[in-house]
DNA sequence: GCTTGCCATGTC
DNA sequence: ACATGGCAAGCT
């Protein structure tokens, strides 16, 4: 008797377990396809985990386990749609991350092939002709004969590739010369040809990284370059190595909107074939472009997050382009982070895996300084192109002076001088985390939670003050208890404001907005971009968006409008984030050959991220960082899982939050420490209350598993909803 | 005696 | 999540 072990995609926890069923005689039942069983009363797909042989009866076997048997009652594939290798990390994902098994699964399969698919998307297939008689052409009309003479013998070719009118090609095949049939074709989303050229010409730093990659016998490298110091070309020289060998290579970009860049420059210097992979592409694209991988028709892969799960073999190159950006983490079940399962993946391979960024994120350059990674650096920019000179410009001495506008008096006189000089303008709106904070307006005294050292932050709602680690609570202060003033203020304000500002201090100036709004309303990202780089516009003006990865030649200011947004939002990565935008944003300027200036109005002249960050120093700011976050024992030095807990009744909510915050304190795991229960921001969700516990812990093999475990405790229990979300990025 | 609605229970 | 079965209230 064979027995398949099924998952069945359920969004219930409970039912994230392997059910039995019979596979009956006539159907070819293999580990890693689709099937069709009866669940429950109901028809649903299903994906076949294992299948054992048991030799009990059906009716032994039934006795013991105490339900009946059910027969599958179809297959949907008649081989895997998920290689052993990708089985197998979708085990260890559910595991690591703490989600459910089924939605690893969905997570690596392009949507037309998730277990249960909505949409079915079909191979698409054109029509295709091929001459097969070339004997006495004098029978033909002369259109027809010259027609038949564009064919070359044996070869096939769409209509599009010959250019012969359709009632000529009609009365061909009616004429038995030609034969018309249908093929298959992909839906490719960059399928243009180009023109392989030849690189630049590599500097010294760049070589002697490449070799040093190369030769090294470690396989993890945090490669840390300044902006314009040409890490792309280092990742494409890297590819060219490994592709000659015979091993392939997959490329990751922390967004979608970044894609056709990279894979542009790679299809102009790469002879190989190259997929892209992410979820802005239609299904039939994505359907396709998994099987031109799958059926090893491409050694690259390009692309965003899910790209990771490329079914790329033999992998011999991994790279994360901007390594720090936290869009390589899911926010939403399952909870992994691109970057760590390009670990695995790396590892598995055997490959090289290189992690590229200008500002990494403390947890990978603590790695690197530990020599967990392999470091390495690319300090000057191509060309000798010199980094932008930063100016911090303190806007509380703007308001002392009267001007209560968004644009200091050197600001704006730089936007006029640059657009004289022809020049063009970027502006930065940081909008980055906005949930309000209270601030001072007087002294820029910022209100902190006493424990955990991070800003509270303001509950319209009950008009209090909260923190959002440990539910610290005040009233709304009447007063600065530094200065006294009553003064005590949030802002906010919006891109459109700001455009009008603009034309006010420069009439007919030509500003192109790009927020979340604007680029789907209008053309789209990359046309707004297009526009800009051909001078349609001269200020481009956008929310953090516009800080990753793109070069203008002719920018050459680049003006920060409130770089203290973010700041104090209540997360201990508020410091990193904005350091990393702020050095992102001012890299932006000067990138050709003219000098670039970059400057950075604030509150908070004085803290020392934007200091640093002005001066362009990392090393200054991992230091300070870091101590930071050694002193309130955060990442790296701890890591953090968040679980949710949600029920209808907020008391059992509590009680149970209770229990297994005991619970693990019980286990006396060393340097294992929870804060909360808490009341999360938003503290119900489709009716039913959630309370939120943090756990922070050193070592990560006995947290994963006690976080498996308590995921199992809270299921059993029949009660409370359980989320986990292990390393979060988002505060909920 | 029969219909209707609410809740607890199990899903191979 | 969803189907199912039990049980009590409501109606003829």
């Amino acid at each position: 008797m064979k027995i398949a072990k099924v998952v069945i995609e359920h969004p219930i926890a409970s039912l994230d377990i392997p059910f039995d069923y019979l596979i009956p005689n006539h159907l070819a039942v293999n580990v890693g396809i689709r099937v069709e069983v009866e669940f429950n009363s109901q028809l649903l797909v299903g994906y076949v985990v294992n299948i054992v042989n048991d030799y009990k009866t059906q009716e032994q076997f039934e006795q013991e386990a105490g339900f009946t048997l059910k027969n599958i009652i179809n297959v949907i594939d008649d081989s895997p749609i998920l290689n052993k290798e990708l089985q197998d990390l979708a085990t260890k994902m559910a595991y690591e991350t703490v989600s459910p098994l089924i939605s690893c699964y969905q997570a690596m399969l392009p949507p037309s092939l998730k277990p249960t698919s909505a949409k079915k998307v079909g191979i698409k297939r054109v029509y295709c002709y091929k001459a097969i008689d070339f004997d006495n052409l004098d029978l033909l009309t002369l259109k027809q004969k010259t027609a038949l003479l564009k064919f070359a013998k044996n070869k096939e070719y769409f209509k599009e590739d010959i250019n012969i009118s359709s009632s000529i090609l009609k009365t061909l095949i009616e004429k038995g010369r030609i034969t018309r049939f249908l093929k298959e074709v992909y839906r490719s989303p960059f399928s243009k040809e180009m023109e392989i050229i030849s690189g630049p010409v590599i500097t010294k730093e760049q070589d002697s990284v490449i070799k040093e990659i190369i030769k090294s016998a470690d396989k993890t490298f945090l490669l840390q370059g300044i902006t314009g110091s040409g890490k792309t070309e280092v990742y494409i020289e890297l590819a060219l190595f490994y592709l000659a060998l015979g091993k392939n290579v997959l490329i990751l970009v922390p967004e979608i909107s970044l894609t056709p860049q990279m894979v542009q420059r790679f299809k102009s210097r790469l002879k190989y074939k190259i997929a892209v992979f992410h979820s802005g592409l239609s299904q039939g694209e994505r359907y396709d472009e998994y099987r031109r991988i799958a059926r090893k028709e491409v050694r690259v892969v390009i692309g965003a997050r899910s790209a990771v799960f490329a079914p790329l073999e033999n992998i011999g190159l991994i790279v994360i382009d901007e390594e720090h950006s936290e869009s390589y983490k899911q926010d939403n079940v399952p909870t992994y982070n691109a970057r760590d399962i390009a670990l695995i993946r790396a590892s598995t391979h055997n490959s090289k895996l290189i992690l590229g960024s200008a500002t990494p994120s403390l947890e990978s350059k603590a790695r690197a300084s530990k020599g967990v990674y392999h470091q390495l650096y690319l300090s000057n920019r191509i060309n000798d192109a010199v980094l932008p000179k930063c100016e911090i410009v303190d806007m509380m001495k703007e308001l002392k002076k009267g001007n209560h506008d968004l644009f200091s008096s050197i600001l704006k006189q730089e936007i006029i001088d640059a657009i004289s000089r022809n020049e063009q303008v970027i502006l930065l709106l940081n909008r980055r985390g906005y949930t309000p904070s209270v601030v001072c307006r007087s002294c820029g005294y910022v209100f902190k939670c006493p424990n955990c050292d991070v800003a509270l932050k303001y509950h319209k709602d009950t008009n209090t003050l909260n923190c959002h680690y440990c539910n610290y609570e005040i009233h709304y202060p009447e007063k600065c208890p530094n200065c006294g003033s009553k003064y005590l203020r949030n802002v906010g304000f919006g891109t459109q404001k700001i455009e009008e500002l603009l034309q006010k201090i420069i009439p007919n100036i030509k500003v192109i907005r790009m927020d979340l709004d604007s680029v789907k309303k209008e053309k789209g990202y990359q046309k707004i971009l297009e526009d800009f780089e051909n001078h349609k516009y001269d200020v481009l003006l956008g929310t953090q968006m516009i800080a990753k990865g793109l070069d203008f030649e002719n920018v050459t200011l680049v003006g920060v409008l409130n770089a203290d947004i973010g700041l104090f939002n209540g997360d201990f990565r508020a410091n990193e984030r904005v350091f990393q935008l702020l050095t992102q944003v001012a890299g932006r300027a000067g990138r050709g050959h003219k000098q670039g200036k970059a400057i950075i109005q604030t509150f908070n002249p004085d803290h020392f991220v934007i200091k640093l960050a002005s001066n362009h120093d990392y090393e200054g700011f991992y230091l300070q960082e870091m101590e930071y976050r050694r002193k309130q024992k955060y990442p790296p030095y701890r890591y953090f899982a968040l679980i949710m807990l949600m029920g209808n009744k907020i008391d059992v909510v509590e009680k149970f939050a209770l229990n297994l915050k005991d619970y693990f304190i019980n286990k006396n795991i060393k340097d294992l420490s929870v804060l909360g229960p808490s009341i999360p921001y938003i503290a119900k969700v489709y009716g039913k209350q959630r309370m939120r516990l943090i756990i922070k812990y050193k070592d990560k093999n006995s947290a994963i598993k006690l976080l498996n475990e308590v995921k199992k405790m809270a299921i059993e229990s029949n009660k409370i909803g359980i989320s986990i979300d292990v390393d979060p990025y988002s505060e909920i």
